[in-house]
DNA sequence: ATTATCTATAGATCTATAGATAATGC
DNA sequence: ATTATCTATAGATCTATAGATAATGC
């Protein structure tokens, strides 16, 4: 007891990371406060101390697991056939715990606050922005809801691949769709 | 108090209804069982006669939720076209009480146990060849992958459109890759 | 007599707070 | 003196059960 309070930064940032992994593992009610903090190293009572509310946790915790994005995005910046099969991978299928918040908080985030759903909103306007610079950026005018359609499918069919019990067919899913998207929206040559 | 068979089958039913509607609207573990006997016009005490736990009703009650979908995909085998103008639908997107369950509790039924697991792929199974079989009959070959992007994209902007807090958005989801896959997969003289 | 439902409650769990403890930092 | 965390607990809520009540159905 008694810690500094460059220490109490770093347990901040902790807790927030704990839970932007339990939460895209469990949902966002799927584990509780006293779990976070245990897994923290730490107990239920210094929580409020960092945060006035479990919504608050919601709503720091789901912007850094947006942040897990970024690399995703840097790598599909470079080459969209690449972004694809990452995001249809079976490393992300199986890595609940830093995956895309779209396929793994959907439904839970449609549920939340408003403050959540914003910033939801403002990282989906993002992701359709780069998906739409990069469906062959010469050849279509009207690129915009072919990136809605291409990042509906990518989230849909990891959601229906994760949701299914029969693995095979969730392994069907997955590479029928990539090879899907990547006939329809990439450039041949890349 | 005191009530025949015939009453304790339409309560049963009444429950599981109920339970089917709510649950869509509020994740699986978004509303208790007290809550749901309350809504029946009945008390806790009497939902363990009907279910011996908690997840009995859940699978219950996410079969119930599947036969929602039956009109829809009566309508779909009829043509596709209006299959996925209705799916993606505003009627669709804001009646959360009896849509789709792919959208309304993917997450959920992932995490869910195996018999509610086993289920959601059976069903999934029936709508993929379904589809397959509506995508350019004539047309393709290899029309399994197709089906999957389709139903992929008809899952994904749907859960996107109700997840975004901005309303012109989701219209811009719905609109446009209701048209990109009408495009898509269906033939042009449908 | 049996049973469908009710009232009441046990036991578990969860959020949030109160007060104690042991360091930090002026 | 201040503060980061701990122990302990209040109050709410949830699943499941026990026992009472008032009908049904042999």
């Amino acid at each position: 007891m008694g810690h500094s309070q460059a220490e109490k930064r770093q347990t901040h940032e902790r807790i927030v990371n704990v839970a932007a992994k339990r939460f895209r593992e469990r949902g966002i009610e799927g584990i509780s406060i006293a779990d976070i903090m245990k897994e923290v190293g730490a107990t239920v009572g210094g929580f409020y101390r960092h945060f006035d509310s479990r919504d608050d946790l919601v709503a720091e915790a789901v912007a850094v697991a947006f942040e897990d994005m970024d690399t995703w995005k840097n790598k599909t910046r470079k080459n969209l056939r690449s972004g694809i099969k990452t995001y249809l991978s079976a490393a992300h299928r199986n890595e609940l715990t830093t995956s895309c918040v779209f396929s793994s908080l959907s439904t839970d985030i449609h549920r939340s606050n408003s403050q959540t759903r914003e910033l939801f909103t403002e990282r989906l306007r993002g992701d359709l922005e780069l998906l739409e610079s990069m469906i062959r950026p010469e050849l279509d005018s009207n690129r915009r809801p072919k990136a809605m359609v291409l990042y509906s499918s990518l989230i849909g069919a990891l959601e229906l691949a994760r949701a299914t019990s029969d693995e095979k067919l969730a392994r069907q899913i997955l590479s029928g769709v990539t090879d899907e998207l990547v006939e329809l929206f990439c450039p041949a040559d890349e």
